[in-house]
Formats: C-alpha cells, structure tokens, sequence
DNA sequence: CCATTATATAACTAAGTAGAAATATATCTT
DNA sequence: AAGATATATTTCTACTTAGTTATATAATGG
C-alpha cells in the first residue's frame, strides 16, 4: 500500500473520533496544553494523552516543550491530503454525471432524429 | 452527540480504510455489482459484503435490487458534509493566520512607532 | 535535594473490527 | 420443483481501540 494512503488510513481514522475532532478544533484557534485540552472533556488526561498520541501520529498535531508543559499546536498538512482526495473524488463522481449527461444528450439527439423520420420520411425516387 | 456528528464518525471511519475508500472510486465511475467489487482485491465476498454495510450505514452507497444482483451505487452527500467539516476547519485555522498576521502588523507598527520615537522624539516644551 | 506540577506510560478491561469459512436466503432458469 | 447464481448472515479468531487506574518521568520552584 502506498505511503499516501497509508498516511489517508491515519488521517481519517484519526477524524473518526468526535473528542479528536474537538481537539482540533480548539487546537485550530490556538496551541493549548494537555491540561487545558483535559478540561472541557469529562475524561481523565491519561485518555487524552492517547488521543493526542493519535493526532500526532496522523501528522495533525506536533508539539512543543515549554517548562513543564507541552504545548499542542495543529498541523494542517494532512488535512490537505484530504482536500486533495475529496477533490480527485469529485471529479470522478462529476465525470460520471458529464458521461450520463452526454448520454442522456445522445439519446434525446436520437429521439429528435426519429422524430424527424417520422414526421418527414426520406422519399424515396420515384 | 448531535446527530451531525455521530454522521461524521460513520463517514471518517468508513473512509479510513483502503478497500473502502477503493470501492467508493471504483463505484465512482458507475455501478457494480458485488461480484464486480470482489474481483479486484484479494478478499472474499463476504469480506465485501461487510464493507459495503460499513459504506451503507455511513450513507455513502446504496442498493438497488436488480434479478439477483443488488448493484451498488455512490451517494455522494456524505462528502458534502465532510466537506462542509473540512471548511468551517479551514476557516478556523486561517482566522488563526488572520489573527497573527494582524498581531505581527501590530507589532510592527509598534516597532515603527517606537522607531519615530527614538528617531523624532516629542518635544516638550521648554 | 524535595515537593509540586505537567505529562507520559503501563496494565488491564470491554467493546469493536477485519477477515475467513460455512451456511442461509433470494432470484432466475429450466 | 430443482439447480444455479448472487448476495447476506453467522460464527469464530486475531487484532485494535477507548477508556480506566496506578505509576513513572520530566521540569520547575523553593
């Protein structure tokens, strides 16, 4: 498996989980310490701790050092990486409707031919 | 939870994994029946069948019934909503550039400011 | 050096997940 | 009705995950 969607897996998975998104979001206004991520979330700092190691494996965290404290800050990079997915998703996904579209234009071309046929047959000599 | 959320673990977690996220591309393009998707990958049919209830539930494909065949088809909406999440993330994280960059103005202007200061000192009378 | 504070790690549990193999169900065909 | 085909469901196993409590480590302040 390419490192890309190996990297893809660890993204999405790590987005799978509400108190991760929560994380981010916080993460995304400014860095914050585990303590202070620990706070609004009724679970113990061990818990959170783990979650952060997710986020951090995913690329969407790093942290720094600073006195006793570790200053989360989020990386959005591999948020990208998603962006990027979704895009060459869509694409394919509009791609489909394009070819049905052109489908659909072909058939009622077809139709309107017939028609024409119809209504104003070939003559034929003689 | 809000319902919202609880529909973006789904989504996220299905996309985390590598055969689904190839199922949802290769469903992309068109139809398939489940035959169709089990050929590709070296998994058995009841492995797939598993996946695409993962996709199901997630509201990202559903199921048609067609003679014994239940061809499976792309629901796109489910994206919209990741890219929904993905957006309201993004503008976050650049208000927090925004804020930054007006605080580095700030600062500059500040320095400037003291600059004058040092450079044109204000008279005081006498 | 000692106590405190902030965080990480370990050990454990309960629950969830991906996979295989075997079997059941549904629909078509004859 | 019987066989064939397509898919779903069940059962089991190995692995992962989210959470807990208890404990270890790291840095600071007295």
């Amino acid at each position: 498996m390419s490192s890309h969607a190996a990297r893809l897996n660890l993204v999405f998975s790590a987005l799978a989980d509400p108190t991760r998104r929560a994380i981010l979001a916080r993460v995304a206004r400014s860095e914050a310490t585990v303590n202070e991520l620990v706070e609004p979330f009724r679970l113990t700092q061990p818990a959170i701790s783990k979650h952060l190691k997710v986020l951090e494996t995913a690329g969407l965290i790093s942290r720094g050092r600073e006195a006793q404290t570790r200053p989360v800050r989020l990386t959005a990079a591999p948020l990208a990486e998603v962006e990027t997915w979704l895009g060459d998703f869509r694409r394919f996904w509009e791609q489909r409707f394009d070819r049905l579209e052109s489908y659909v234009e072909e058939m009622k071309n077809k139709e309107k031919s017939r028609d024409r046929r119809i209504k104003n047959p070939k003559r034929t000599r003689g």
